[in-house]
DNA sequence: CATGAATGAGGCTTCATTCAT
DNA sequence: GATGAATGAAGCCTCATTCAT
């Protein structure tokens, strides 16, 4: 292996280092954004090394939101993809559903994901960075079944794509204040009717 | 009127003071978060004032978010009311519609008020404060009215109540993303989308 | 004495506090550009207090400047002052002269006043700092005797002025240089032509 | 050509790179002081090798006003060659008014340049440097020329070279204040002054 | 010789909060 | 109660310089 080889590794290493780091710390319960200082130093990195790995922190947090967004999704659709009985509808149940519970074990991760979980992966992204290229074919795969799947006389398939937006923004908000605002609501409570509209919205 | 009432009073005039300056300074367009400094210099009150009438920082905002809430849906509300001639389910869009509108206008109200817009106002709030009771009863109406406009088959009363939180999140959810991070997908480009999915969930 | 003027003068001490730690600073031989943070604790105060009197460093250095200048040119006009029996132009060369001298004695304080002698004192000041319109006084005094004492056939008053400026810069370039870069050229052996340079301007 | 000879070459030839990116960078309008990096990267040459040409930056910038100050200088003369029906000084008044202008074009080279003007080519220089030899030259040339065509009066040969000195210091400073400092006075508006200065000092 | 990744000190500024008056 | 001057921790970012390869 070329020497230039190696430093190329050693410096996906070291970048992953950070986004790990980040990570960790963006996740952890109760967290405040963590500064730079706290990334780099759980790196075991010089601040200024964070520096050559992005060009601020706003386009590190970008990163995140994209990857954690994609994880999450992708996560979601391989599960959902083993079971082969369900109805269509079902289907898209049980993915939203899988996301709750994934949100409910990682409160941190609902907080930091935040708002822009639907919308993440769609942000044009600027990156040549292969794992940008695995989470943009994860979710291209998630729409292309989900809209095959689907022969809905109500919408288009130009629409089926933004019904799916549609019900993860509605997913989203509900998981997100039943459990981040411990709202008068929990979220088993209101599980029930959320389903009956996800029903709604796609059986017309 | 004692003594002691009119001090009260005056206290409560610097309290209402202080959340109008900050309520108009979170709610000017492409505001980022004031200052403490700013609130209590547009308030005309020493800065040490602000620590008389709130713990800290956070508690203020707390609250505003609750009153930015209500204060949206009311008008919503009372925007609606003025339409006799609409259908309950277009009644819904055309509340929905016109939340969407006030936000697009101030989409600084819109990163502010985040995640809470739906959950707010059921939060435990210091009900001694005649700002919040007032909200409260804003919703109290739109609940109960769109209850009994609504003889649905599919959604007990319990249940429509839920629905409510379901939609209004839907809508934060579509609006924010679409608005802040101008994804892929404007805002009037899938309205159309969105307002199909209100009435499949309400036409069950 | 009122608590308020107690308050005020004691904020006015601080600002001097603050200024004369800078002045020390900025004067020290071999100075680098000192940071707010050296000043600051040169000064015995909180680094915040700093933006408390200065909007930002830069100015700060503004009005080091002014103060610097002023006090330079005001210390050479009185000291000529003393010397009723000199004829005009040999006023203006003892002027210079002394300024020459100040400077040879406090090589870093040239360094800092640099290329904004002249020009510093003239540049419009938006404090109304008493430091200032102190300042402001003594430059339009040495201005107005200046042009007074000359009947000059090449020059209108209005281009006296002008002249003032000029020689200034004259005197101040070649003292820099001779002082700073140990040119060639040391500043005793040059004084002479400098002074017939400035004859010659006067005498025409 | 010998081998060493060549290797000697390849090194001068990196040097200049590295000097000629810097000049450019320096050169540029609105430029603050571009970094090592910055300069390197336009040079395609690695941050490293940087220092193996120069013991640190400063050094660098040393040689560059030496470098500028000589080109600027060199040129304002050729130019002024190439009137020869001119007085003699109405030739010093045409090569200011020639460094006025290249400086009003080029305000960043003022602000670089700053004091070192005219003394900065009597620094010494590491004379093994061709670039710094040719720069000498230029300036012998101009200093040569001027003493001989003055059959001043009141200065010797000797003092001529003060002079020029003198004269390039005052129009140095004025232009610099005037255009750096948006002074009061425009350059336009003190010319006519500074001109008459000028001939003050020669026609004694 | 050349490279460029890594370093980390140092810079400026903001701001929630405290406390003497 | 009210004030606002003072605090200083914390934040983000730059950059000259070093050194392992």
């Amino acid at each position: 292996m070329s020497a230039v080889k190696k430093i190329e590794e050693k410096k996906e290493l070291k970048r992953k280092r950070i986004v790990e780091a980040a990570l960790e710390l963006y996740l952890m319960p109760n967290s405040v954004e963590p500064s730079v200082d706290r990334i780099t130093k759980k790196a075991r990195v010089a601040k200024g090394t964070f520096y050559l790995y992005f060009p601020d922190k706003s386009k590190l947090e970008e990163q995140l939101v994209v990857i954690l967004a994609n994880k999450l999704i992708t996560d979601a659709v391989n599960k959902v993809d083993t079971m082969d009985d369900l109805e269509p509808v079902d289907r898209v149940i049980k993915f939203t559903d899988t996301i709750i519970d994934y949100f409910y074990e990682r409160r941190a991760l609902l907080n930091f994901v935040q708002k822009k979980l639907s919308w993440g992966f769609y942000r044009q992204i600027s990156s040549d960075d292969v794992i940008f290229r695995e989470a943009k074919a994860g979710i291209d795969l998630l729409c292309s079944r989900f809209i095959d799947e689907f022969g809905s006389k109500t919408f288009s398939k130009q629409e089926l794509v933004q019904v799916i937006l549609i019900i993860i923004e509605m997913v989203n908000g509900v998981t997100y204040n039943s459990i981040m605002n411990n709202g008068p609501v929990g979220i088993d409570e209101i599980k029930p009717t959320l389903n009956k509209c996800i029903r709604g919205i796609l059986n017309q």
